[in-house]
DNA sequence: ACCATGCCAAATGTGCACATTTTTTTATTA
DNA sequence: TAATAAAAAAATGTGCACATTTGGCATGGT
């Protein structure tokens, strides 16, 4: 009696991984340093630690955690140049979109544009500082999506995902909305079809975001309690009745 | 006396196969659709199973290999949309490179893409086919590593590995070099800072790339010969005696 | 007291045996 | 004969045992 249940094809259960920790990182309850080992991670999860070393290697190879050979996984902890990188790189790419956008541009864009902005200045009228943020950040997503090159759209993605992480670090949370005004100005250019203007605008708009980034102070907090980050997250497979609280 | 020299940490030899394998890839001795299965490789290269595995599934997450659960990862076979997809994103990285190339070019960067140039037009001017493959695609590296962004610097080099890969199947071998004068008539544009003349080029400059893509007919040999592709890599670890003849 | 050196515990890396899934082959029937 | 189904073969996926490496700690030497 040997054979118990080993090898039991779940995909859904590494993407459950997977995703838990992503999200950890991008609501950032994992703090810039923080050592994920791999047995802790597999006791919390309840997984193999097989499952959860190809997931630790999935996401470094993302760039989203810090991998070293035997050494383990670390969420990474970003210079303010790493950051201003990020940020100078979604500027360059959206820049680039505008040239191909003004190439394209028509009325069914345009409205869709101009529908997202109303959405952003309803959310910002009413005080809807979380549906603000989203839908701030919305908007550059649409811009890229707008093309339909599902690259560059993936491109925009991992860069957004990356800067999301480094937020919570760098950018002081209170302001982290991008002004709708300065979307508004996109759009506008957009439709006089000038793209000079569109890119300074761009540009300005992201300069302006850049500016206000500065070291966030609270970096103190080293060691984390990983079980509690992922308290929420329901055990994906029981351990044989190991501590169940009745 | 069961141990037997397991678990030897040797991460050259990871990257040994990666390399072996991405080369092929790179240099087109791979063709598309063929199926890389993980037994051969592991006896071709003289390693694990577990060492291909490992190096498929990165080269999966990279995008340079079709990874299907359960069947096994196939060097992939792209569409003609799919190639105008990568040129397209390739088009709009640059022009949003150029956009902040404008604002920084010097004389300093100029006199280093002037010598860049020189060495496309020497080189075919000496009728090197070969050097003018490699300088008209470092052309474009070259302005992006102009930023000294690693960011960017990476997401073009992405782009250009797996065109480089797609440019096997659609592109006619002999006709892929850009023309000289375009490169030059970008670094002209680039000189007089005028950003819209400089991405219009540049557009021009892909468009006409673009334009010569086309189905190459030599789709045919499926089943390739794994062992004579990767024959000139020597094999990493023999393989102990095993299956002793007779 | 301080730095160097040699163990010991803990964490990461690897090969292997086996389960599962897919693909191919063989057998059966309309 | 062609189509379907069952069985065999092959390939992929997974957990586990063990090797290797790393980091900390105690010990001894200058």
């Amino acid at each position: 009696m040997r054979a118990q249940r080993i090898g039991k094809a779940n995909p859904a259960e590494d993407e459950a991984v997977y995703q838990a920790i992503l999200r950890a990182l991008l609501e950032g309850k994992l703090k810039a340093g923080t050592k994920l080992a791999e047995t802790p991670l597999a006791a919390i999860f309840g997984v193999s630690r097989e499952r959860i070393r190809k997931v630790l290697h999935r996401l470094g190879a993302e760039r989203r955690l810090e991998m070293i050979p035997n050494r383990g996984a670390r969420v990474p902890r970003p210079t303010l140049e790493d950051v201003r990188r990020v940020y100078e790189a979604h500027r360059v790419l959206e820049a680039g979109v505008l040239s191909q956008l003004v190439l394209r541009i028509d009325n069914v864009l345009l409205a869709r544009l101009d529908a997202h902005l109303a959405e952003e200045r309803a959310a910002a009228q009413r005080g809807d500082r979380a549906a603000s943020v989203r839908l701030s950040g919305a908007f550059h997503v649409h811009l890229v999506d707008s093309l339909g090159n599902p690259e560059l759209s993936r491109m925009l993605g991992d860069l957004l995902s990356r800067s999301s992480v480094m937020v919570s670090v760098y950018e002081p949370a209170a302001q982290s909305i991008c002004a709708v005004d300065e979307h508004g100005a996109i759009v506008a250019a957009l439709r006089d079809r000038d793209l000079l203007r569109a890119i300074a605008v761009s540009r300005e708009h992201f300069l302006h975001v850049e500016g206000r980034l500065q070291l966030d102070a609270t970096e103190s907090s080293e060691s984390e309690d990983l079980a509690a980050i992922f308290a929420p997250v329901k055990p994906l497979r029981r351990k044989a009745r190991s501590a169940q609280s009745g």
